[in-house]
DNA sequence: GACGAATAGTCAGATTCTTGAGTATCATGG
DNA sequence: CCATGATACTCAAGAATCTGACTATTCGTC
């Protein structure tokens, strides 16, 4: 009889390697990654908790993370997990296959394409709302930054800070953020100004 | 024996809203529609043609979309399809409810958050490439919104013009290559130029 | 001392999205 | 005349993601 070995698979999967990309630098628990990449810091992917937890057992599985228990009396024991030499020659194999182009997929924007046929009034509500929410990530990321510079200027640091890759991605997400902002900002004032235009036309 | 209805569900759906907010201005068939949900035009979504007929078929069983057969002697015949009064109210209510923060999900961004890691020549061809994909796009892009224009200049468009729904999100798509372009270019320049100075050193 | 929030994690189920393979007709170029 | 590609659409199956509900301990606070 065969053994039934379980093969890797080599498709995209890129939660996957989010999570290992993630635990390269650091040796963290599931909980800590799931707060990481759910609301804020991690600017490169986003997940639920679950699908954390259910990842990284699989990662486990496969040998491309390792898992030691940590046991506290002040808090829940946990696991921290880092990856494996595997894990890196996984990611590595990863960084090196095509990637399909990012899209954008947002309730905020299905609304806006639609403004021409619903009420103006909770459309520029949300706007704003998307702005304020922006600006608290941009200042939230804007730490994290200055956090990975330490003393150094930000050119000193893409020069010779180690560790460039976060840096990277969170430079990104404060783009994007401001970018979220400055158009929210500014479809709400046009959307405003056509409103009050035609109750007074 | 009470009879059984099948209700429509109150939750996000975003398909469906953003297929019905595209099917608003203009009457498309699913294979117009799976073109402009696909790569390119569609700034506000992105998704299969699978997806969209399977959708279709749903809002028209729903009655939020009418499709009418168009017979072709030069092509095969075609459904073309136009939101119905249930639709744009369905969509209102759409409009009135929250959304959720809207996260990047990117390979390429997985990759960069690893870039300590792995070999950078690899990243930084990605890298132009992807600058590249939002140099064509944005061109593309650009087509667009003066063929919404027409005559008008941007700022008499966006205080006079109909249709400003389609405008603002092609604005925020652009923004966004835009932006996705300078930060692979910038992020390219830099992983090079710590490249070679690795050497050199 | 009860209550809510934070830490730490798990399970089941449903929905959504992607992959892959088809059908059929017509136009265009070599 | 044959291959390629565009138009127009369908079906099945699997992977990824999300919703919602749970367990259990500890910290702060009213």
């Amino acid at each position: 009889m065969a053994a039934f070995i379980r093969e890797v698979e080599d498709v995209a999967m890129a939660l996957r390697h989010a999570v290992l990309a993630a635990l390269l630098d650091e040796e963290l628990s599931g909980y800590q990654l799931a707060k990481a990449f759910g609301l804020g810091v991690a600017n490169f992917w986003h997940a639920l908790p679950q699908q954390l937890y259910a990842e990284l057992a699989r990662l486990e599985r496969d040998g491309l993370v390792s898992g030691r228990e940590v046991v506290q009396d002040t808090r829940p024991n946990k696991r921290l997990f880092t990856a494996t030499d595997a894990g890196l020659a996984e990611l590595e194999r990863f960084a090196a296959t095509a990637n399909k182009p990012s899209f954008i997929r947002d309730d905020l924007l299905v609304k806006v394409q639609a403004a021409d046929h619903v009420a103006a009034g909770a459309l520029i509500e949300q706007l704003a709302e998307r702005a304020a929410f922006a600006d608290a990530k941009i200042e939230l990321l804007g730490g994290l930054l200055r956090k990975m510079r330490g003393g150094m200027s930000e050119e000193e640091f893409l020069r010779h800070g180690e560790r460039i890759g976060p840096y990277l991605t969170c430079l990104r997400g404060i783009a994007f953020e401001q970018g979220n902002r400055d158009w929210c900002r500014r479809s709400a004032a046009i959307l405003e100004e056509r409103r009050t235009a035609h109750a007074r036309g």
